[in-house]
DNA sequence: CACCATATAGACAGACCTGTATGTACTTGC
DNA sequence: GCAAGTACATACAGGTCTGTCTATATGGTG
């Protein structure tokens, strides 16, 4: 299926109004916004129906399922989220470090939003853990995280650490944990505290390789 | 052992079977287990008095709603886990930079524990967040992160440093963040690579006095 | 023994949950 | 105009949720 256009060819303009959308883009744009600011459990299909104006039918002929709306939700917060940090690491001039710290950068925006509320991930997570029953759920909730990790791997590996699993890790560290920091004190300040963090870790000698000095490079 | 008193008030029998302890006590385990290994709103009443062996008059008795209970469960969570975290930096010989990098020390044996499913309070507020309408559990929730936050202070504060609140919330992150990736990875090797980080961190010009070189105190 | 606090057992109300069924209106292509 | 596809509106089934109710059993203390 094409974007919103399959069904109502006019209505390819952005940014418009909720009405204006077709019925599975009103769906999952209200879905994905009552399923973040309070939670998947506590939004029930009915509340998600009424607020997005659709009817019941319509609903459960675009999803399936409960489970399968969530799912399409954490996908879609994952595209756009990738999409994010692909934009701000792949700006032109940048040292193969400053990419690294342009994940940061990605994050300001998002954390001054009032919306903010944390990581969707990670608070799916906390609603299907290991031991929930919906596998297609948990499987795109990991899929996140693999991804973010090998995100993050592809651009510490230029930098030749003597380490990188490693840095991986400690990046990773301080990228969720700034979420985490921002959704319970609401400072976006956490965002340059762990900027300068990750770049004194990645300039420092314990994890670059041990002849300090020697970067491998590009531009 | 004093501290939990103001929840538990007789458990000098740790580690005995549930239908050994008091109705209230078999009340707050089963929950405390139940809520952390699955979720808050997915865990129902009908299943805790279940699984603890109680009449439902008897649960209403000694908490009267579920929004008590869950309160209490997050109350009991921030009891024991602060209490580890004291009895890890409070182990003598320790330096004052040592005792910062304790609380690291701290998490590896909750890591390991095949039960471990993250943090409670993080998990808590992706079920509890601003929009939600349960004063008493936010406020639990809220008094959590205020008081890592006031303890990692009081363990920097020592360490002199010329900029104390960034390094606080830095190393909360690396905290934080530890937690996220242990969730999401199992791998406790998360743990090592944080705490040498914050090590770095803290023996770093960047957030110690201004003048590299200069220490003010560590050791 | 009587008294009382505390426990168990289980029915119940009223709300909410997911998912289905029924019927109607509107648009589009032939 | 007619058939097909899509969306709307609403009622309903069957289950679960929290919290209340009644009735009964038990155990310690006077």
């Amino acid at each position: 299926m094409m974007p919103t256009s399959s069904v109502l060819e006019f209505v390819d303009v952005e940014g418009q109004p909720l009405n204006a959308l077709a019925p599975r883009e009103r769906i999952l744009k209200t879905a994905s916004d009552l399923f973040y600011r309070f939670s998947i459990h506590s939004v029930g299909i009915d509340r998600i129906i009424a607020e997005s104006g659709v009817a019941k039918m319509t609903f459960y002929k675009h999803f399936p399922s409960k489970a399968d709306l969530i799912a399409t939700y954490l996908r879609y917060k994952t595209d756009t989220w990738f999409q994010m940090l692909a934009s701000s690491t792949e700006r032109a001039g940048l040292s193969p470090l400053e990419r690294v710290l342009a994940i940061f950068d990605a994050m300001e925006e998002p954390f001054r939003a009032p919306s903010f509320r944390g990581c969707p991930f990670v608070k799916g997570l906390a609603e299907f853990g290991p031991e929930a029953n919906s596998p297609d759920v948990q499987a795109t909730i990991g899929a996140y995280f693999r991804g973010l990790h090998e995100f993050v791997a592809s651009l510490i590996e230029p930098l030749a650490l003597s380490n990188p699993e490693r840095a991986v890790i400690q990046i990773l560290s301080l990228f969720q944990g700034a979420i985490v920091i921002a959704q319970s004190t609401r400072d976006p300040a956490i965002v340059d505290a762990n900027r300068d963090a990750a770049k004194v870790l990645l300039e420092d000698g314990l994890i670059s390789s041990s002849e300090p000095g020697v970067r491998k490079v590009v531009g």
